[in-house]
DNA sequence: GGCGAGCCACAACTGATGGTTGTGGGTCTA
DNA sequence: TAGACCCACAACCATCAGTTGTGGCTCGCC
């Protein structure tokens, strides 16, 4: 099936005609005609009865009518995606799976006619803000809320997102029927995050956190990907893990697994959008005040922030 | 942009290289190198960066994918539409505007991975009959629920709607603030239903009840549009025109218009499914029987329903 | 009734294009 | 360092999508 084709099937049904169908094409009408001639055999369906005052949708034609309006339009989306300059928003995540991207997907249905595209750089901090001045994505989100980090002048950060940690355990853990848990309470048990690399700001915040209360957190051996780490925690007595509160670790909801808070003090993963500051799309400024206003009131709650002092 | 290119974009994304794309399209990896390579011109931008080990996506690659496989799967539903054996449910109703439009949509919105080609055959009962016969649509609505009307053996009807009649007026009508009308209180105001060509089962309709309760209903004068229909009637203090409960006519609610119920007895105008015996789509079945459940249950009620003796 | 207007389809031609094979260059591994 | 593996470029060729030219059909109007 031609685009081009599909194009012209539905100048033809619009203008009734091929003949002003072609001009509007800027083409013959024979190739019109031909244009339609092979999409129909393509098809191998009738969608036109040809009459000598123009064209009349057959019942075949009617039906794709609407699918090929459809088409054409997702074609001029796709289009827009890598059209630099009418491109729609495109925003760099760490993974699909934690609070920037269920943010943007909140966002996404608050405000269905953005276009937005989500993608995942795999870059750090500094290769992200490098795409970010580079233009390739319009923004990205990062843990550099805190003064520690220094970042160029054209780049803009805003603190929107103070993500509270849970405890991920399974039904026979000690700690499963709690209903919250402190840090000092996690002293002594075991707390798994596989497939933290190190040198990631995801593992210089669990290395700070372990440190700040003397828990231990083991961020050795590969992850082989999350189903094993959900299969293992569901069946271990001691095995736990954290998770951020809004994040999607339990999708195949097969496993029986609780999220147990965490308070007193609450480890808060603190997250900036960051964005260029003469980035002008107009659906930035929208996900950035979406964001703002999202954000938790967290005064009056007792919370733990990382320092990322050896930044 | 071309659909093959951008198959091929999607199967090299998938595959990671285009060596085994090219396998999977049965294309050499040349080829499949000259498409993507096309594809990129077209749209300017890089989809991939090329590697010793095959080929990785970009940022531009990543956004697009999404868009890539969605227009593919668009293309495909297309092809389904007119594809003889796996074509979508094909329903002809007489306007978008009137009651079996509206319920096909509730039924799309109940069962939203059915797929459904609503069309308007333009035809009268007879060539609407012929159609779904000849198996270019597989279901028509009309109103052939009474026994005036023979209908070929290969035929199957069920009477699946009865809409309730209701009175349209503008806010200067003296029945603009009734809370009901019976048909007798209607007799002596004029009923404009422009439009009605003389002949096709609503004329025949209207001319009936018209009859039974001595109103005036004037059929003549060609219709301009619903626009100009609305716009008169939220002007007139005289005019008013009667129409289906759930029908859509009011959609640009600019029109301050009233929608007065008619009682005592209530008009009724019947439909009927109308399909092939041997029909064995499976989402007519569903539709037939969404139909059926939905059916008012009207007994009780005062109804008036018209004989068509005369057809 | 005949004639012109308007529209679509077929035919012949041609330049562009998308496919093929052949080959070279690059990187990773043994 | 050789071989495996993958991508890109070049040359070639068949097909195809566009063009112009023409004929047939159906209206509507003198």
């Amino acid at each position: 099936m031609d685009l081009d084709a599909v194009r012209t099937f539905v100048a033809a049904a619009d203008a009734g005609q091929f003949q002003e169908a072609a001009a509007a094409l800027s083409i013959t009408q024979q190739a019109a005609s031909k244009r339609v001639a092979a999409l129909e055999k393509d098809l191998s369906v009738r969608l036109f009865t040809r009459t000598a005052r123009g064209v009349r949708l057959t019942v075949d034609g009617q039906a794709f009518l609407p699918h090929a309006r459809e088409l054409l339009r997702v074609a001029d989306r796709a289009d827009a995606s890598v059209r630099p300059g009418r491109r729609a928003l495109r925003v760099d995540v760490l993974s699909r799976r934690v609070v920037p991207a269920v943010l943007l997907q909140d966002f996404y249905r608050t405000y269905p006619e953005i276009e937005l595209d989500v993608v995942t750089l795999d870059a750090d901090v500094t290769g992200a803000i490098a795409a970010v001045e580079a233009g390739s994505v319009d923004a990205t989100f990062h843990a550099i809320a805190l003064p520690a980090r220094r970042v160029p002048a054209t780049i803009r950060t805003t603190w929107v997102i103070d993500e509270p940690h849970e405890l991920l355990v399974g039904p026979r853990h000690p700690l499963a029927n709690a209903r919250f848990v402190t840090p000092a309470r996690l002293v002594g048990h075991r707390i798994w995050m596989p497939g933290m690399a190190a040198g990631t700001e995801w593992a210089d915040y669990y290395v700070e956190l372990a440190a700040a209360f003397g828990l231990t957190i083991d961020v050795i051996g590969p992850s082989f990907g999350n189903e094993v780490l959900m299969a293992e925690l569901a069946e271990s007595a001691e095995l736990a893990t954290l998770v951020g509160e809004r994040s999607r670790y339990l999708w195949p909801d097969s496993y029986d697994l609780r999220r147990i808070p965490v308070h007193d003090p609450m480890p808060i993963y603190p997250m900036s959008l960051i964005r260029r500051a003469d980035n002008r799309h107009p659906a930035l400024g929208k996900l950035h005040d979406y964001l703002v206003a999202r954000r938790a009131d967290l005064s009056g709650v007792d919370v733990w922030l990382p320092q990322w002092r050896d930044r």
